[in-house]
DNA sequence: GGGCCCG
DNA sequence: CGGGCCCAACGCTCC
DNA sequence: GGAGCG
């Protein structure tokens, strides 16, 4: 099927003006795309692949040389999904790929613009990258999942937040900050590649989880059992770990609303923020007047300073 | 969303 | 030919 | 050892 088929003028709705003008790749076969993905806010597929093509730019850096994960619902965010890491054997050349541990299977990297809206144009919703790229088994950053038992609580994150970044900024260390496109915020330390092990990053994060459940018990817990997390919200720092991954900065999320994983200036962490604010729909009009947050991260990542963060640990 | 298997 | 099924998977902790 | 959790 060619992109936009329009036998009868009156086809031209402005919905297909926009796609028109959306500049999308032409080796892609796109197909039904007023199909509703997320009903409650009416956003369809043309609005989904509209975003990840604006928005292809300022993620496609967070995606490269890392396995990638995606979470497809072809059928929208109210019926049945499914977790995709392996490369099909159905997918076109352009998908670069690398053998995982076993042999057994290709895994995924989306380091170009045709890979982003392939899946995007096969129902992936969701992005999800571990915090290693395929060249090195450490870490390229250091991440705080900063995660309230629910929207209402979403005040405790940014409670949370502010701290971490008040402990960050005594040790010397640059941060950026996101929200999560869900229920919370989530602070990243990018680091120079090789400079951490796993173990040694896993020590800093529970040294600072550790610190605010000290000092404010009733606010935050490191408790894995929900049943004793009480409303507290969960520093979870199990999360930063070796095959672990976090969904990518930009990527949508599966929820009702169509949000996004927004990433935030830090003067916008407080009350006034929302964890709901940010959709497929406003995001990149807000970057386009605001730019784009994490624009300095891959240079701050290779010059952070790391003498404070080890004599902390 | 698409391939595959099974009837 | 059509319907149903698959599409990840790993370790840690608790009981 | 199996379920709950991310």
């Amino acid at each position: 099927m060619e992109l936009l088929p329009h036998d009868d003028a009156t086809n031209y709705t402005a919905d297909r003006v926009q796609l028109e003008q959306a500049m999308l790749p032409d080796d892609i076969d796109y197909a039904k795309l007023d199909k509703l993905y997320w009903p409650k806010p009416a956003y369809t597929k043309g609005d989904l692949l509209v975003y990840m093509r604006e928005i292809a730019p300022y993620m496609l850096p967070f995606l490269k040389n890392r396995a990638l994960t995606v979470i497809r619902c072809p059928e929208g965010v109210e019926e049945a999904s499914f977790f995709q890491k392996h490369l099909p054997n159905y997918a076109p050349d352009f998908i670069e790929h690398v053998p995982n541990e076993a042999g057994t299977e290709n895994l995924i990297l989306c380091n170009n613009l045709e890979t982003l809206i392939w899946f995007s144009n096969h129902g992936a919703l969701e992005y999800h990258v571990p915090f290693q790229t395929v060249a090195t088994s450490t870490p390229e950053e250091i991440v705080f999942d900063l995660d309230p038992p629910d929207r209402n609580h979403f005040s405790l994150a940014v409670f949370a937040a502010t701290l971490i970044k008040q402990m960050l900024d005594g040790l010397k260390l640059q941060s950026f900050v996101k929200l999560s496109g869900n229920k919370g915020l989530q602070i990243y330390i990018p680091i120079p590649t090789g400079s951490m092990t796993y173990d040694e990053t896993a020590v800093f994060t529970q040294a600072i989880a550790w610190t605010l459940e000290q000092q404010y018990p009733d606010s935050f817990t490191t408790e894995r059992l929900k049943k004793n997390r009480n409303n507290r919200l969960y520093i979870d720092y199990v999360q930063h770990g070796k095959d672990k991954t976090i969904i990518a900065p930009y990527s949508p999320r599966r929820t009702d609303d169509g949000t996004i994983a927004m990433p935030l200036f830090w003067d916008e962490i407080n009350d006034t923020l929302h964890p709901a604010q940010f959709t497929i729909k406003n995001g990149v009009k807000r970057m386009q007047e605001l730019g784009c947050p994490f624009a300095t991260y891959h240079q701050v990542k290779e010059k952070q300073i790391l003498t404070n963060l080890r004599a902390f640990i």
